[in-house]
DNA sequence: ATGGTAGCCGCGCTA
């Protein structure tokens, strides 16, 4: 079964890269965030045609999450259940008997401000739900764009990140708690190149000088990081006309 | 250097 997340920053602009890309892949479960697309808008035509089933929570401009199936999803849960939440950012159902968690983490903006305070009770209230659910469902995925780059060698300029937004200790525990509930960085199961980043900003040539920081994730429940054949970033979807500013992130278990 | 780029029904906000 072949995972794959990507924050595409607007579904409807990058809707035709995204089919080729499905195409080209042939992911059987994909997380998406920063759709910006209202349910009404949402593009069920194009990705029933493409083969996928879509369960989709968006809003007009802002955050919207999506998980596209090969196969149908059932038990879908809008939000998480123990954070009431205006903001369209998590969605979650059960696919192949795996309980599959997408989320778009709130940014935060910068260390301290109000949306600093709400992302961290946002990833708080997080690790509480995949706690409670990890007990019932241990075949579990967390997938999605995290906004925190776990480590360092996350990111092109640790020194200059340093205690930064995306960056800062309360995030990166906040990552390493939801590590101690059982749950596998995939793309670190396996060696990895140097400098591997999944997002990079669109100003000051970001891609190009590959100033980048990884911060989508495919978290494996122990059981299924087992079975987790390989992890990699399509870093290549970067480099096309119009491209999100974040790559696709895939990661394939063998079962 | 507090810049810059992209996407949004926008006349700034978020990332």
């Amino acid at each position: 079964m072949k995972l794959a997340t990507w924050n595409v920053n607007s579904l409807k602009v990058r809707l035709p890269q995204l089919l080729t890309w499905l195409a080209a892949q042939q992911p059987d479960v994909v997380f998406l965030q920063e759709t910006k697309l209202q349910d009404g808008e949402f593009p069920k035509q194009e990705i029933a045609a493409a083969g996928y089933h879509a369960a989709f929570s968006g809003q007009k401009t802002y955050n919207g999450v999506a998980l596209l199936t090969r196969e149908e999803p059932t038990d879908i849960v809008f939000g998480n259940p123990l954070y009431p939440d205006e903001q369209k950012r998590l969605l979650a159902a059960t696919v192949g008997g795996i309980f599959m968690v997408c989320a778009y983490v709130p940014n935060g903006q910068s260390v301290g401000s109000d949306k600093y305070a709400y992302k961290l009770a946002w990833l708080e209230a997080l690790a509480r739900w995949i706690e409670e659910r990890i007990a019932v469902n241990p075949r579990l995925v967390v997938a999605g764009d995290f906004n925190i780059a776990p480590e360092d060698r996350d990111v092109y300029d640790a020194d200059a990140w340093e205690g930064q937004i995306l960056c800062s200790a309360p995030e990166r525990a906040a990552f390493q708690r939801l590590l101690s509930l059982g749950m596998k960085d995939s793309f670190r199961l396996f060696e990895q190149p140097a400098k591997s980043f999944s997002w990079w900003d669109y100003r000051m040539l970001g891609f190009q000088k590959n100033r980048g920081l990884r911060i989508d994730h495919i978290l494996l429940s122990d059981l299924l990081a087992r079975h987790c054949s390989a992890a990699a970033i399509n870093r290549e979807q970067r480099k096309l006309d119009r491209p999100s500013d974040h790559a696709p992130v895939t990661s394939e278990l063998a079962c």
